[in-house]
DNA sequence: ATGGTTGGTTACCAA
C-alpha cells in the first residue's frame, strides 16, 4: 500500500529559514509542502535550494513584505492557479493537481489585527470576509466528491482544546466565537473533514503555534492551533496519520512560531 | 491593564 504525505507549515519568511525548509524536507520527506508567509516576491524565493533537494515542482504566489504562498512537491504540479478574495491580490490562495495525487490548496487566511469588531477594526472584518469568501468558492468551482486537500495557517483556533485557556481566549482574535462561527460554516459548505482531528482526539489539547512573545514559550505553554489539514470526504476515510511537529518550534537558531502539521493518507 | 518578540524593510507595519 503506498501512501501520500502532505504537509503544511507558516514558515514566516522562506528567505530567512531556507534552511529548515531543507532540513524538513530531508527528515520528514513530504510529496508535497505548502508554506505560508513567504514573505517573498517570486524572484527571490531561493527555488535552487529547494529544487536540488529533489523538490522540483514548486507554485508559488509571493509579494514584498508581507503573505506568500507556496506549495513545494517531489512530482508535477499540475494545473497551478492563484485564487484571490475580497478583491485584493494579497498572495493568500493558491492551488495545484499532485501528479497521480489530489489537489492541493495552500490557504494563509488573515490574522485580523488585535480588536474583535469588524466596526473598529477593518482587518476583522476582512478575516471574516475572507472566510467567507473561501466557504463559498469551493461549492461555486470544486465537487467536495473529488479528492481535495486545503491545507495553512488559517489563524482560527476553533475547539476548545485547541487553546491553552478557551476562557481567557474567549475575546482574544483566533477564537472568538464569531470566528469559529465563521470557520464551522466553511467546513460545513463543502463537507471538509478535519483530518488533524480525525486522528488526534478532540479532547486532546493541541497545538501548533507558540508566540514569540514569551520568555519561555515550551514553559509557559500558552499556544493555539491555528494551522489545519482539511480533507474531502472521500479521501477522510484513508487518512492513517497526523501530526504537528512541535520539537521544530524550537529548532535552531531562530525557529518559525508556527511548527508544520502532517498528515499521510492511503493512495 | 500592559508588554512581551520577530521579520521585512528601512520608517514602522503586521503578526
Amino acid at each position: 500500500m503506498s501512501s501520500i504525505r502532505i504537509a503544511t507549515w507558516n514558515i514566516n519568511s522562506v528567505r530567512l529559514r531556507i534552511d529548515m525548509v531543507l532540513r524538513f524536507l530531508d527528515e520528514y520527506k513530504p510529496d508535497a509542502l505548502c508554506l505560508q508567509e513567504t514573505k517573498s516576491p517570486d524572484g527571490l524565493i531561493p527555488t535552487a535550494a529547494i529544487e536540488a533537494a529533489e523538490y522540483g515542482h514548486i507554485h508559488k504566489a509571493g509579494m514584498k513584505r508581507y503573505n506568500g504562498v507556496a506549495i513545494i512537491a517531489n512530482r508535477p504540479l499540475q494545473d497551478p492557479e492563484i485564487i484571490n478574495h475580497c478583491g485584493k491580490e494579497d498572495c493568500r490562495h493558491i492551488a495545484a493537481t499532485l501528479a497521480d495525487g489530489p489537489e492541493v490548496h495552500s490557504i494563509y487566511i488573515p490574522a485580523g489585527g488585535d480588536e474583535p469588531d469588524r466596526e473598529v477594526n477593518e482587518k476583522f472584518g476582512h478575516k471574516l470576509d475572507f472566510v467567507n469568501s473561501l466557504a463559498d468558492w469551493f461549492p461555486r468551482y470544486r465537487k467536495s466528491s473529488n479528492d481535495i486537500v486545503a491545507v495553512g495557517d488559517f489563524n482560527i483556533a476553533p475547539l476548545e482544546t485547541d487553546v491553552w485557556s478557551h476562557k481567557q481566549l474567549l475575546k482574544v482574535v483566533s477564537h472568538t466565537p464569531i470566528e469559529v462561527e465563521h470557520l464551522d460554516n466553511m467546513q460545513a459548505a463543502f463537507n471538509w473533514q478535519d483530518a488533524v482531528r480525525q486522528m488526534i482526539p478532540p479532547e486532546e489539547v493541541l497545538f501548533s503555534w507558540w508566540s514569540y512573545r514569551s520568555r519561555d514559550w515550551a514553559a509557559s505553554n500558552r499556544g493555539r492551533r491555528l494551522d489545519h489539514i482539511w480533507v474531502t470526504q472521500p479521501m477522510g476515510d484513508k487518512v492513517t496519520n497526523a501530526e504537528v511537529l512541535k520539537p521544530a518550534r524550537g529548532w535552531e537558531p531562530k525557529p518559525s512560531d508556527h511548527c508544520p502539521v502532517l498528515i499521510d493518507v492511503e493512495s
